[in-house]
DNA sequence: ACAAAAGTGTTACACGTACACCCATGG
DNA sequence: CCATGGGTGTACGTGTAACACTTTTGT
């Protein structure tokens, strides 16, 4: 087998931050660490790379691994490299970020992992870096939906405006004039009107709506903007 | 010596997509591969991971060695893992991108690395993966470009408004209104105008402004919308 | 009838854009 | 004195924010 001689080979590990939206906060899911050091400590759900991975299938894997889910909307993040970062030994890890409709996976919580939500405002200690990963998958989660659609990624396939409104409202910590988010969101068109109404929080009923899937993708690049003062609120 | 049994170690590289920018172009900084196989074919400069170092750190090392320059504006871009993107034997490469004011070095071009500045637009085949990575650089650079006060870096310390707009002009590949531009870059308050005029290029001359290094960092996170339409020239 | 949330209409204003025009100066 | 690039003044229109007001319906 050819090979780079004298070169120092490490160990790689995938570790996946996890969002979810309930309807009202949005969570964060964790797993109690099974192996040790730390084991029962809380820590971002991960695994070591495979031989014959990339790191897209390995995070994909690892996902689907705790939650069953596949073709979930997930990115990579950053790679975290201090050396003393893993106490075990010199371990380079990946972190992703995945944004998933938290009724997809509620109530059934691995078993097998611990897993469990907490709300991203209460998150327990984790283990390692895990805390500074968790905080600019935050970050990043801010920046990208402050100019691109993706916090439809945490609803449910039919949702309402207001429910959508919350759920920006969760991500930037403020609060939105309904009446200008719900005309600013309807002008992207990217949403679908359905004839039936949600009428758990109110009397009048609020309208559901579907993602246009086909304008969604082909619009994901543009600059939404449904966030009034981005830069004010991204420092 | 612990370990995590049975995980196989992968070996982890580090590539530099080096931009400056001569006044006119933009320009991409490579070198050529100095180890087999593709050994004399062009490549991004870069270097394997150390034992004792952070990926950053391996980054600043790499930069250094070629170019002699410290402190620059450097960030991490993306992993790239493809399992078979290294032939030799699976490499993990981290990429980076950095600015760097050319005149810094642009005369002692190295010659143990026989590196070489290219017009971006005219880039050599790369080797491997390379010319995914520049790429994504690109585009990296052209979104955070249009959001942050980024592109700075890439001039000396004096320079003048014409000078910047042509180089936002290289990085969207389109032209500005200058009297608009110039308005809406000293709006910013991030400049510092000095006596001096530039008259290289007109008889009245261009006032030198310097960078409000205080304000740029204070005001770094801050959306400048330097640029017209973003939503447009990004896709 | 009333309360409470959903949603419409309207207005003021900031901002981006376009473009006529003035400025400085070397040849 | 004119050609050239640098720069200012200003007018217009779009898009955003603020907020009074209407709609719907369960209790």
């Amino acid at each position: 087998m050819n090979r780079y001689p004298g070169e120092t080979h490490v160990l790689v590990a995938v570790d996946c931050i996890i969002f979810g939206f309930d309807g009202n906060d949005i969570k964060l899911l964790v797993v109690q660490r099974g192996l040790k050091p730390e084991k029962g400590k809380w820590s971002l759900m991960g695994g070591f790379l495979q031989p014959q991975e990339s790191l897209d299938q390995a995070a994909d894997r690892i996902l689907k691994k705790l939650t069953g889910l596949e073709g979930v909307y997930m990115e990579q993040l950053q790679t975290f490299s201090d050396p003393l970062r893993d106490p075990v030994e010199r371990t380079l890890s990946v972190a992703y970020f995945a944004l998933i409709d938290i009724h997809q996976y509620e109530k059934q919580l691995s078993t097998d992992y611990h897993a469990e939500w907490f709300l991203l405002k209460k998150t327990p200690e984790l283990i390692f870096d895990h805390k500074k990963m968790m905080e600019m998958a935050k970050r990043q989660l801010r920046y990208k939906a402050a100019l691109h659609p993706i916090l439809f990624e945490l609803l449910p396939a039919k949702f309402t405006i207001p429910q959508l409104q919350i759920l920006y409202e969760g991500i930037y910590d403020t609060t939105f004039d309904n009446r200008n988010f719900s005309r600013k969101v309807l002008s992207t068109e990217l949403l679908i009107k359905q004839k039936e109404k949600d009428k758990a929080n109110s009397k009048k009923g609020a309208f559901y709506y579907k993602l246009d899937k086909r304008k969604y993708k082909a619009n994901f690049q543009a600059f939404l903007n449904f966030i009034p003062n981005p830069d004010k609120l991204l420092m």
